[in-house]
DNA sequence: CGGGACTGGGTTTTT
DNA sequence: CCCAGTCCCG
């Protein structure tokens, strides 16, 4: 053979054996910055170039839509015939096997997807009396259940003690069903559970897909793994990407114990390792192992690179938040190179400084990934009159639009709707006509309005090629358009732009129900598309930590480095919180190709107040001869720091846990050996305080 | 029934 | 601070 396809030169030794190694499962260890993707999409050219698979045969599968549209124009690249390679995220995938054999479950074909906010609003009918941090809590661990395809009669105590929890999952579960509609969960709970029941379309599936690709394995939730499982075959061609020291996602379900032990769930696994990192300087990698040292349970990699160890990383003490977003604008607007430059926050709340102070300073950047597009009042209000077209049943979407704008239809109206909706097989349209027979007046009339809309927007579906006319039509003919061009004029905002965004999206897509159902799930599934036309690409990015993964940049700044906020949590975080929080803050020094930056605040404004800091812990993990310290950490102001030992009159011995700084007073938090807190203002009261010294502050 | 004013509670990360 | 939910008046 002289001489490999020219696609795989320039591949170092383990990044080719990845690509072209056989049909054994196979595990890619890949650490931050060593060419991942290229060894994905490599491997799909090696696979189709090389072995003959027809491209239709490969399905990529990866975690969030930036990275699968990433992946696609790669592929795009390097094969001619790439545009059959099924690259999906595993939510999309899940939703098209879904769609496809929705028989099998007795589902109609045409659901929409809830998102979290539907989820909670149907949960809110069903458990009206419920204070709402309850529905929220019940919303989080049907997720969960969800999470790990548990269904209402397993054992959930786990995830909830409470014994009411199963009937509570039970009841939503069976409405949902009703409904016709599916939440996240499902998407991948009741792919595996078809593909458990039909040994047939198993049958089908495992001739179809011979290469299965997973990227960000780590990430994987034990449904996913289960889907994983039932997907492939004896004869599958599977592997799978990934790096334990970057699985972030732990809150939402996410088992690292996936890639621990995937050599064991199937058996024969070849593992690689990429280590050579290609991304950052020789300090930023020490860095980055130095601080995720700390964390125990790892597989183990080392990074190295060819690079020079180039500049040392700098860290910044400023007074407040504002002094330090001043801070990043000084360095950034030295070296001005807006579009290699990115800010990190571990919370999105943060990004409100960082944007005014950059505004003031004429800086140009951009937001990525805050108050989505399709989160937008208008956008929601228009999305579920399309939701409630397209499934009549829908009651989410129902509840939501039925009295928007203003119908004379309140409460009374409602609920002789809801009275009719069981005769009408659960149809709400059909209720409401039914119910109609009762009424009159104000609210007779506004019913009527709505069901003739709706009859009518009905119709018009397939008048038009593209849906942009018909979502225009349905704009205007429900009176939304009319009611946020009033909102508009009231408070300056911009629904009405937003709307005609949206219908330049859906031009993209037939003027069918299978367009407004493609269109609906484009919508639920990918919340970033629109997000920004990128006119001009020299700008900073204002980013979350999680938003991160997968983007680099020459430099870095790493904000907000205080206890609380980062690592994020109180003083019952446990090693497992911390230990993921720690892998966030190695993701996000990795993202860095020359210099990094840290900041760190002595108070902050939260929550509408101004809070006394005290430096994150991560900064003790930090090398210090790679860091230059640039202004003092003074702690927090005053004599009471967190971790101070005092005596009180009346309680007795106590830690100071909390020092806030409120309106010019310093308040204390205090928990005393008693086991009571107090708060306490030491300058009302300092007769009665006798301060013992500092305990050792260590978590 | 609709909308403005007020209060009280909560604040993470996202497919 | 910011929201969502509630109360109350027109």
């Amino acid at each position: 053979m002289s001489g490999s396809p020219s696609y795989l030169k320039g591949l170092n030794e383990q990044q080719l054996e990845a690509v072209t190694h056989g049909q054994e499962p196979l595990l890619i260890l890949a650490g931050a910055g060593s060419g991942k993707t290229r060894v994905i999409t490599t491997r799909i050219a090696w696979l189709i170039n090389d072995m003959g698979f027809e491209p239709s045969s490969i399905l990529a599968v990866t975690f969030t839509n930036k990275a699968a549209a990433e992946m696609s124009d790669r592929v795009q690249g390097m094969v001619s015939d790439a545009q059959g390679v099924m690259i999906k995220t595993f939510h999309s995938f899940g939703a098209w096997l879904l769609r496809r054999n929705a028989s099998l479950l007795d589902m109609k074909s045409h659901f929409t997807i809830y998102d979290d906010d539907d989820v909670l609003s149907l949960l809110k009918t069903l458990f009206d009396e419920a204070p709402r941090n309850e529905l929220r809590r019940y919303s989080r661990d049907i997720s969960r259940a969800k999470d790990d395809c548990l269904q209402p009669d397993d054992d959930l105590s786990h995830i909830n003690p409470d014994p009411s929890f199963n009937e509570i999952y039970r009841i939503y579960e069976t409405r949902l069903r009703d409904i016709g509609n599916a939440d996240f969960g499902d998407l991948i709970s009741l792919p595996v559970k078809m593909l458990r029941e039909s040994g047939e379309l198993k049958k089908r599936i495992h001739q179809k897909f011979r290469v299965i690709l997973v990227d960000e394995y780590q990430d994987s939730n034990g449904a996913q793994f289960q889907l994983l499982k039932e997907l492939s075959g004896p004869d599958t061609w599977l592997a799978v990407v990934g790096d334990d020291d970057q699985s972030i996602y732990r809150f939402r379900g996410a088992e690292v114990k996936n890639i621990l032990t995937f050599h064991e769930s199937f058996p024969g696994t070849k593992v690689i390792k990429l280590e050579e990192n290609y991304r950052s300087t020789g300090n930023i990698l020490s860095i980055a192992s130095s601080v995720v040292s700390n964390n125990s349970g790892r597989l183990g990699k080392t990074l190295w690179t060819r690079k020079g160890s180039g500049v040392k990383a700098k860290l910044f003490y400023s007074e407040n938040q504002i002094t330090e977003a001043q801070d990043c604008a000084e360095n950034i607007m030295a070296n001005s190179q807006y579009g290699e430059t990115a800010v990190l926050y571990r919370t999105n709340a943060q990004s409100r400084e960082f944007e005014s102070t950059f505004r003031k300073m004429g800086i140009p950047y951009r937001l990525v990934g805050t108050l989505s597009f399709y989160s937008r009042e208008e956008i929601k209000d228009t999305v579920a009159f399309l939701s409630f077209l397209s499934n009549s049943r829908d009651e989410v979407a129902f509840r939501r639009i039925i009295n928007k704008p203003a119908r004379g239809l309140g409460k009374v109206s409602l609920e002789k709707v809801f009275r009719y909706m069981l005769d009408a097989g659960g149809d709400l349209l059909e209720a409401s006509k039914a119910a109609l027979g009762g009424m009159k007046g104000k609210g007779a009339k506004g019913l009527t309005d709505f069901c003739r809309i709706c009859d009518q927007l009905s119709e018009a579906l397939g008048e038009s090629a593209t849906l942009a006319p018909y979502v225009d039509r349905v704009i205007r003919e429900s009176g939304l358009l009319e009611y946020h061009r009033a909102q508009d004029e009231v408070d300056h905002s911009q629904k009405v732009r937003n709307l005609e965004e949206l219908v330049t999206a859906a031009d993209q897509y037939d003027g069918t129900m299978e367009g407004l159902s493609e269109f609906l799930e484009l919508i639920e599934l990918d919340q970033t598309m629109l997000e920004e036309e990128d006119n001009d690409p020299d700008r900073v990015t204002l980013i979350t930590m999680h938003n991160t993964k997968g983007l680099e940049f020459d430099r870095v700044f790493i904000t907000g480095m205080e206890e609380g906020l980062f690592p994020r949590g109180d003083e019952y975080a446990d090693d497992d919180d911390i230990e993921e929080e720690r892998r966030l803050f190695y993701v996000s020094i990795t993202r860095a190709r020359k210099e990094l930056f840290f900041t760190s605040t002595r108070r902050r404004m939260l929550y509408g107040r101004t809070e006394d800091r005290y430096p994150s812990r991560f900064i003790d993990e930090l090398p210090s001869e790679l860091v230059d310290t640039i202004g003092e950490d003074s702690g927090p102001s005053g004599d009471f720091k967190p971790g101070t030992r005092l005596y009180h009159e009346d309680y007795g011995v106590g830690v100071v846990n909390k020092n806030l700084f409120n309106n010019g007073h310093t308040v204390l938090h205090v928990i005393f050996e008693s086991g009571r807190t107090a708060v306490l203002m030491p300058e009302f009261c300092a007769h009665k305080l006798e301060k013992l010294g500092r305990a050792e502050w260590d978590s």
